[in-house]
RNA sequence: GGGGCUGUAGCUUAGCAUGGUUUGAGCACCCGGCUGAUAACCGGGAGGUCACCGGUCCGAAUCCGGUCAGCCCCA
């Protein structure tokens, strides 16, 4: 019960003009705070759960964004979807990432260092302590924004990745991995600065590159036992002495070509550029027949191993330069050191940490291996083993600190062996539901299928501390917990599982009693936020079983394809040889109104509180789900404003429409009333087909497909049947069985539709709910609703889509008469096959008619009007053409047309049938025909005097209401009045001036203007001038 | 260079797995109407070579191949 402020007593809040979303939302957020309904309805289902969610932890070191407000949404509809239909949610807590290069960068710029030697002076401790305290720097924003958007998770139990528990689960996967062989060490060819002595990361990498001039040189590799040379080409000469492979592509074409008397190998299609004219092709022949030829080395001054001296195959070879045969130093290249590995050759590397050559076989020993090209293109000139050489244009990277030539160069890393489990996450994929499902076997499946092992060390400061020891000997292990390392002969626990706390704890090695220092990486952030699973858990440091795996659900967007998704199901497949998440729902990007990605740097990003603030939580809601989560989303604002207005906007304005009318009735709603009316059959029927269809896409993820479903229904509601049903709620001659049967199917179905629409709207849904039910309840601790198959009745829904086409038909023909609405009419004839009689009052009330009849396909008012088809009686006929007209005309006039055909008429030998004869269904005079498949509507456009003085009536009600209205007087005060005008005022009032009082509450009509009216107007009704005055 | 997604009216889009009469809708625009839900509502109009080119088929927005453009991921 409310009490209004005038002191009556309402059963339901009325809306004001204080009822914004802004205001709605705001009210909301403080109840549930108030009265804890998150902790409430977590704690009604209990801890344990049966839908496990899983978050995908974010870093706080910057401001959240559009994209975070979007998978913060998707997130939170399913849980909120899932509680309703009765599941206990498991593991619904935050989570934060809080290691990394990102944030080590950022912690870099802020104490202005350029080189990792600035951070160790600096001190780690020091540089450490401020990127722990900067990954929470906007935790509170974070916080802010899940609060106005509804994000219902528990902030409280949220799992940390910094925290010595998380860290020393890790350590107990890696030390399991590393047991298993699967964690080894190996080398990792780096882009590398030989200045600076540093590795350089990807994107610095991608800040240093020139385009310059190289020397390039053709060297030739003898084939063992034949006279023939390989030729391959390079821009780097200082890596030949290191070769150890030669590759070429086993599909393409080669040809030994002879030139100057030698005979070389190259990729048929590149030998015209290369050896310009002056050679012959010998023979031709696929590159497959090369493979597994030995050939002796250009420079050949390095014992190398036997496995080397090879032609092998590589992908990676084309003809877009050099000679389709690529020379290959394990050492000094990626691709080269793949092969090198796959074909076993150990690396050959005889470069120092500064870029000299180190190899006292060498006679450039000493030198910068990029001030030796020179030296060696002459060496090789001179032993005759270079066609030729030349300077070479193309982009090469540079330090972006000094500018000194980088170096691809080997160092030290950790792996882990996920190659070797591939095949074992295919399989654990195909247990994943993938929403939209082409990225499980597309960009998801093809990146399982060929996986590489998983470069796990990096060579910073802020992150998971690799946890294994090493002596002198080169004896390793691998830690698996804080009490491992006291029992291993740690003098003391470290402070914190960082560095540089673990770099100082020193290890006994078990095998031969040397002292053990720690392998000196941090691992790869990624791996911290994909061990969530069992890391958030302190698994199995919790002394508990393993983690239920797989989670129900995660949710993230595309991105994290293969960053968290990738991360999680290797490191579970891994682990516990499951996938890691049974459901996973991958959203895409927002996108600036121009379509463009937004970005920092092009300054178009927009923050996730911008947003909100700009357009509340609800209306950015329902605008993430305007269409498939998966698609990207021009963030359009007239886009957002439509659908708060279309939906949530028609979803309040109906609540007030009951609100008001239903407290002027003293409604009390005590459930679904029985009801005969059709509107009612058919609104139920409406609503539980839409609750079958909204749950079936409500449990596969497709939030878009539900949201449009409602929208259709709220639509439907308010403007099919509160449209059609007003008169129930006014009319006071209505029983009052019927009314309140209407107010409770209202009711009804005002309540199902805030309880479908809560996990996507929570906001409005919860204030329309809480209003219907009185009470504290909230519509989040309601159950969904579910589909009653009794109350379906799918013929009745075609039937009123009928009427609906009916209305439809009949409004526009009115319009195409030229009759307004105000205006009744004489007739309406509806042609409708299977159309039940009962809706026909509704029908003529609706259309302001004075009569209403369903005709037979023989009753329609219409003539059949002939006209002959030129195309083919005029080139029969020519001169006799008016003759025929003639005849035709005479038909017509007669009103024999719809005869005519079944007549067997011929005309000069010509058979009239359809070919020759076009027909024209037109309506009788006086009739307008609309029609929509075979639905037809004939409306009696003649208006007689009658008619017409009722519809000029109708006008003089609604322009005294107007009045009634700006005088602001009581909603039921009586009133006065004066009308004049021409002759047909004196007539109207006549006929219809009881009528016209009774509408208008006017108790009695002056017949003279006085002079005391409180309003007074003159008002032109089509054409009419007519002065109305009102008295109080 | 490889893989994936997208391209339908000025804007946002439905339809595309199972090819079949004029490709639906909303917004905006113009015209008209209604108003005892008014922070609304209804009707009509204009606006589409369904990105382009080819193929299959009696028939293609839909299937196949190619091109172009945008985006994403990986090199």
């Amino acid at each position: 019960m409310v009490i209004d402020t005038e002191g009556k007593e309402m059963n339901f809040k009325t809306l004001n003009s204080n009822t914004t979303m802004r205001n709605i939302e705001e009210d909301i957020l403080k109840y549930w705070e108030e009265e804890q309904i998150f902790k409430k309805i977590s704690e009604r289902h209990g801890n344990s759960g049966n839908f496990i969610f899983l978050e995908g932890p974010p870093t706080a070191n910057g401001k959240p964004h559009v994209g975070h407000a979007l998978t913060r949404t998707i997130k939170d509809t399913p849980l909120r979807y899932k509680t309703m239909r009765g599941y206990n949610i498991g593991r619904r807590s935050g989570g934060w990432d809080c290691h990394g290069l990102p944030v080590e960068l950022e912690a870099e710029k802020h104490f202005g260092f350029k080189t990792k030697d600035e951070i160790v002076k600096f001190g780690i401790e020091k540089f450490n302590r401020y990127c722990k305290e900067s990954v929470f720097r906007y935790i509170d924003e974070w916080n802010e924004m899940d609060r106005r958007i509804g994000f219902w998770v528990d902030g409280n139990s949220s799992y940390i990745t910094l925290r010595d528990d998380y860290i020393e689960s890790e350590w107990w996967a890696l030390k399991t991995l590393f047991q298993r062989g699967d964690l080894y060490k190996d080398f990792r060819i780096s882009p590398y600065c030989p200045r600076c002595e540093t590795t350089l990361s990807s994107h610095e990498l991608a800040q240093g590159y020139k385009t310059v001039k190289d020397t390039s040189i053709y060297a030739m590799f003898r084939i063992e036992g034949e006279d023939r040379y390989l030729l391959a080409w390079t821009t780097t000469p200082w890596t030949l002495p290191s070769n150890m492979l030669l590759a070429v592509n086993s599909e393409v074409e080669y040809s030994d070509v002879e030139s100057e008397g030698k005979i070389y190998v190259v990729a048929s299609a590149l030998a015209p550029r290369i050896f310009n004219k002056g050679y012959k092709i010998l023979k031709t022949y696929k590159g497959s027949e090369l493979l597994g030829k030995k050939y002796r080395r250009p420079i050949d001054l390095l014992k190398v191993s036997e496995n080397s001296c090879l032609v092998v195959h590589g992908d990676h070879v084309n003809l877009e330069d050099g000679t389709g045969i690529v020379h290959t130093a394990p050492a000094f290249g990626a691709d080269d050191f793949d092969l090198g590995k796959k074909y076993n050759t150990g690396l050959l590397n005889p470069v120092d940490a500064q870029g000299r050559f180190n190899s006292s076989d060498l006679p450039w020993n000493g030198m910068f291996v990029k001030d030796a090209d020179l030296e060696i293109v002459k060496y090789l000139k001179e032993k005759g083993m270079a066609l030729k050489s030349e300077k070479h244009e193309h982009t090469y990277p540079f330090c972006y600190r000094c500018s000194t030539p980088l170096l691809y160069y080997p160092i030290d890393a950790w792996f882990i062996r996920v190659s070797a489990y591939s095949g074992e996450m295919v399989k654990n994929n195909s247990n994943v539901n993938w929403v939209p499902d082409y990225l499980k076997n597309g960009r998801f499946g093809n990146f399982i299928e060929d996986a590489k092992d998983w470069n796990l060390s990096r060579n910073r400061y802020w992150g998971t501390p690799l946890p294994v020891w090493k002596c002198s000997k080169g004896h390793m292990i691998a830690v698996g917990s804080k009490s491992e390392l006291m029992e291993l002969g740690a003098k003391s626990m470290p402070e914190e599982l960082h560095r540089p706390y673990v770099d100082n704890i020193f290890l006994k090695c078990q095998e031969c009693g040397e002292e053990m220092q720690r392998e000196p990486f941090v691992i790869d952030t990624w791996f911290d936020s994909g061990s969530a699973t069992y890391a958030a858990l302190h698994y199995p440091h919790n002394g508990k079983s393993k983690p239920e795996l797989p989670v129900s659900f995660i949710g993230e967007a595309i991105d994290q394809t293969r960053g968290w998704f990738y991360t999680l199901h290797a490191i579970s497949t891994l682990l516990f040889g499951t996938n890691a998440y049974a459901n996973v729902l991958c959203a895409e990007f927002i996108l600036d109104e121009d379509g463009k990605k937004m970005s920092k740097s092009k300054g178009n990003g927009i923050l996730a509180m911008e947003l909100l603030d700009k357009f509340g939580a609800d209306a950015t809601r329902l605008f993430f789900y305007s269409t498939a989560a998966w698609k990207p989303k021009p963030l359009v604002e007239k886009v957002v404003k439509e659908l708060e207005t279309k939906i949530l906007g028609t979803l309040l304005n109906m609540y007030s429409f009951f609100s008001s009318n239903a407290n002027l009735d003293g409604y009390q709603h005590h459930g679904l009333l029985k009801s005969n009316n059709l509107l009612d059959k058919w609104l139920l029927s409406r609503i539980n087909t839409t609750v079958a269809n909204v749950t079936k896409a409500m449990d596969s993820y497709e939030f878009h497909d539900a949201q449009r479903l409602i929208s259709d229904l709220i639509d439907q509601t308010s403007n099919v049947y509160l449209r059609l049903s007003r008169r129930r709620f006014w009319d006071p001659s209505d029983s009052i069985e019927e009314k309140n049967a209407a107010y409770s199917v209202l009711f009804h179905a005002l309540e199902v539709i805030c309880r479908l629409l809560a996990p996507i709207a929570p906001f409005t849904t919860e204030f329309v709910y809480r209003n219907l039910m009185g009470g504290n309840e909230s519509v989040h601790a309601s159950s969904y609703p579910e589909c009653d198959d009794k109350l379906v009745d799918q013929q009745l829904e075609a039937s009123i889509s009928k009427v609906s086409t009916v209305l439809e038909l009949t409004r526009r023909a009115r319009q195409g008469a030229g009759i307004k609405g105000r205006q009744p009419v004489k007739s309406i004839l509806v042609l409708v096959p299977g159309l039940d009689g009962r809706y026909l009052e509704t029908i003529r009330e609706e259309m302001n008619a004075k009569e209403i009849k369903i005709i037979g396909e023989e009753e329609k008012p219409t003539t059949i009007l002939i006209k002959p088809n030129l195309q083919v009686v005029a080139p029969l006929l020519k001169s006799n053409l008016g003759e025929f007209h003639a005849l035709i005309e005479k038909y017509n006039s007669e009103g024999r047309g719809k005869y005519f055909l079944s007549e067997n008429a011929t005309f000069k030998g010509i058979p009239l049938d359809d070919k020759s004869i076009l027909t024209e269904e037109i309506p009788a005079k006086s009739f307008t025909l609309e029609k929509d498949g075979e639905i037809l509507v004939f409306l009696n456009s003649e208006i007689d005097e009658d008619l017409e003085k009722e519809g000029f009536a109708r006008e003089l009600i609604r322009r005294i209401q107007i009045m009634r209205k700006e005088l602001n007087i009581e909603y039921d005060r009586k009133i006065r009045a004066n009308i004049e005008g021409e002759d047909l005022v004196g007539k109207v009032l006549k006929i219809h001036g009881k009528r016209i009082g009774e509408e208008t509450l006017i108790s009695g009509f002056l017949s003279t203007h006085e002079p005391n009216a409180a309003s007074s107007k003159e008002w032109d009704i089509d054409g009419k001038t007519v002065t109305i005055s009102l008295y109080l």
